[in-house]
DNA sequence: GCTTGACAACTTACACTGTAAGGTTCATTT
DNA sequence: AAATGAACCTTACAGTGTAAGTTGTCAAGC
């Protein structure tokens, strides 16, 4: 018979919320692929099984996830002239992907769908529409500064900053001898300059953009 | 004993050249996810161990695809003005890229290390040299383009045109009813429409950049 | 106080993954 | 002919997501 004395929890001591919370801690710890449900049970001091009591299946929890990310985010305030309202918008973004930095390259790849990321598409696109492009331009602006923006946070959290991903390393001594542009190009990719780096490129779309709402000129095609 | 006749086959039968064209073809067929070494191995007709005296782990199998792909790139011609040699090395690398589109989200988000890529890394600084922005300016252009390019790739291959990777879905009716900009939006987002608004923003961003070094103005900060 | 029902959590089990360790087979060299 | 070593296979293990079934616990009704 069994003698150990197992220490009984209380039900209902789980909820989405909680679960939530712990799963994005053990994304951060474990990393993205590190993740596993038997981990966040774990972390959360119950079974594997248990979580599935609130979420049917790993994606819908980390579609959850996004949610509550996206959730957080409010549009930036109508008073505010147009170029300012989306570099806000943009800013607000890349800084809530970027404190999550493991979950990021989930987060930017993920096609939103749910009622609460729609509600905050529409939000972004009506900036575009206030920018008065017209809804041909203003959807393609949309997307271009969707690349720029998904681009830039992927770099930023998974990127060449963080070290090689590769199996096979080059040293520094190989580096600066045969790939002399890589060596020193590298003094400009680190965390230290990840702002000022984005804020160039975020900066010339949004001047190109200006340009083209002021009509001063149309971008140059397929030269 | 054993009377089943066992299809005996030649040894030295395997390559990597063979196992690398196999796989690209089976991460495409089956999806980034549903690409394992048994399928693979399968595939190639032989057992999944077979494959690791020529690649110790899927890593370093993944590696060489990356490897792949990049030594089939080459420098545009040097005789071109400096705006279209960077122009077509950009689409050189998005065409490789979406030519393999379930491999994409890896090969984009690689951090690559290996000699040939890094050779390639560098040609693509020289080509900021000669655009002669100095090596700073040179380096974060070069990172910018880079953010544009990823993003792009990652949302042509993976993105939105491919339908939700969410859950739980919307109905076109709810969306055009409560989302209508994202709706109305949706009509640009097809593939059909990806090279017209990849190159809009390329565009943008080389406009910008003959502005930067034509000193015809530089691009506003912080506002 | 006792019973009942519903829900929350646990247990077990399965098919799958990458790959470590060791065994077998065969072409090549001696 | 014997030996060598590369190429391939077999087995096994620890890990994964999750389906199915079981148990524990609490609240409401009697």
């Amino acid at each position: 018979m069994d003698t150990s004395i197992k220490k009984k929890r209380p039900r209902g001591r789980l909820s989405r919320e909680m679960i939530e919370a712990a799963a994005l801690k053990v994304i951060e710890s474990e990393g993205l692929a590190g993740f596993s449900m038997r981990k966040l049970a774990t972390a959360l001091g119950c079974e594997a099984m248990s979580i599935y009591h609130h979420f049917p299946s790993v994606a819908h929890l980390f579609e959850a996830l996004v949610d509550r990310l996206i959730g957080s985010l409010e549009m930036p305030d109508t008073d505010l002239p147009w170029r300012q309202r989306l570099r806000i918008a943009v800013q607000d973004f890349r800084r809530v992907a970027r404190e999550h930095p493991a979950f990021a390259s989930f987060f930017v790849t993920y096609r939103m769908n749910s009622p609460t990321c729609l509600a905050w598409l529409n939000g972004i696109l009506g900036l575009f529409e206030a920018g008065g492009f017209g809804p041909e331009l203003g959807a393609r602006l949309f997307r271009t500064t969707g690349y720029y923006l998904m681009g830039a946070i992927l770099d930023e959290t998974a990127g060449y900053a963080k070290g090689p991903s590769a199996v096979t390393t080059v040293s520094d001594e190989q580096l600066a001898q045969d790939f002399p542009k890589v060596a020193a190009a590298g003094r400009y990719f680190g965390t230290a300059e990840f702002d000022r780096t984005f804020d160039l490129g975020l900066d010339m779309l949004l001047d190109e953009m200006e340009r083209a709402r002021d009509g001063t000129s149309a971008p140059n095609t397929g030269s």
